[in-house]
DNA sequence: ACAGGATCTTGACAGTGTTAAGATCGTGTG
DNA sequence: CACACGATCTTAACACTGTCAAGATCCTGT
């Protein structure tokens, strides 16, 4: 932590905050490693000893961001678990996590190349913890509501899909709102989501 | 047209296709006005005549995948107008259009800042074409339907953002799917639409 | 105490977007 | 038909970027 010495002492959180920072503030295309380098008062090379290049810092980034997103989701998990509303709550929690910062939700899932994965592909079929819980939760309203056991994958789908193609068109410019637009979300949701319940 | 001439001829349309191309092939980090132009045959500063800069000529690819778009949807709308499938045809001819080409997702709706827009922020509520087509089959089919009036907005929005979703998730990488997806995505749909017709 | 690894700096290179200045071309106007 | 003017293209330069090699500095375990 002591700030006049060779050594930074925290330097890579330094980097991934001031990371976040420069692009709040001007853009993710005004992000450079040697302006993030200099806003933590060191030189061009030093981000070099924490991240393999640049992608390695975009995708450190994206891992601190979904932690982040994991973080509320969970939350809104426990708090309306065993709840008649604990989808549509959920559903919330995943678009309003975006609506509130829609830089996130760029960051996390425009860079196809070197993106984090939401779902994996590894034969044990072990989701990322975002989704994880959301399809835990799904799983449980479905089979409680007595869905056919074949259909509901794709019941889980098509509400993955609507929360997450919500998170996309309010975090899109110049998208028109009428009403409160917090409000309706969970009405949308719950329009599609009522049904199966 | 003629190709050893000082003045390209058609060099607008050139640099179009061949940046579309260079993305293709090594994606979009790879692509450079400079590369383009030389993909092209001309100098580095040529480009320069014809767009402002190259947000500019992004624009101009977007505005040219846009156009793919509207004419892959309008094509679906009419093959399926009046029919009891023309919704949930509409929807997946959405989602097709971006299985079938991921780079176009990542294209139209990665770049917040210069992204052109789907929805419209103007008062008379003109909306992109695509946009506008999707809608426009929505009220039909929910009108017909009895749906209330006054949630039929917000189940336009359901479904957008079904099948906005729907084109995010399939684009991704590494996302599994165990059956053929192109079958699933019509059930999806339907799933969520059919309640309402 | 000190060797070795982690961290940071300096300096350099190639590639990029962009602009200014000027060369070349085509085309409408007299 | 001439020719001036605008559209198109080239050359040359600038600042900025990602990245690496070589070396300086610091810390930590033995």
């Amino acid at each position: 932590m002591k700030s006049r010495s060779y050594h930074h002492g925290d330097l890579r959180h330094s980097l991934i905050e001031m990371g976040i920072e420069l692009i709040e503030q001007e853009g993710e295309g005004a992000l450079s490693l040697r302006k993030v380098a200099a806003k933590c008062g060191v030189s061009n090379a030093a981000p070099y000893a924490h991240f393999k290049n640049k992608d390695g810092f975009l995708i450190a980034i994206q891992q601190h961001i979904m932690d982040l997103f994991t973080a509320s989701l969970e939350k809104a998990f426990e708090e309306y678990e065993d709840t008649d509303r604990s989808l549509p709550m959920l559903g919330k929690a995943y678009v309003m996590f975006f609506y509130q910062n829609p830089f996130y939700y760029d960051f996390l899932f425009s860079r196809k190349n070197i993106s984090i994965k939401l779902s994996s592909d590894d034969p044990n079929n072990r989701d990322t913890p975002p989704l994880a819980i959301l399809k835990k939760a799904a799983i449980s309203i479905f089979r409680k509501a007595g869905s056919p056991e074949k259909m509901i994958q794709d019941k889980i789908t098509a509400m993955w899909a609507l929360v997450h193609g919500l998170s996309a068109i309010t975090t899109m410019p110049n998208v028109e709102y009428d009403d409160s637009w917090e409000l309706r979300i969970e009405e949308i949701i719950r329009s599609i989501s009522i049904p199966y319940v």
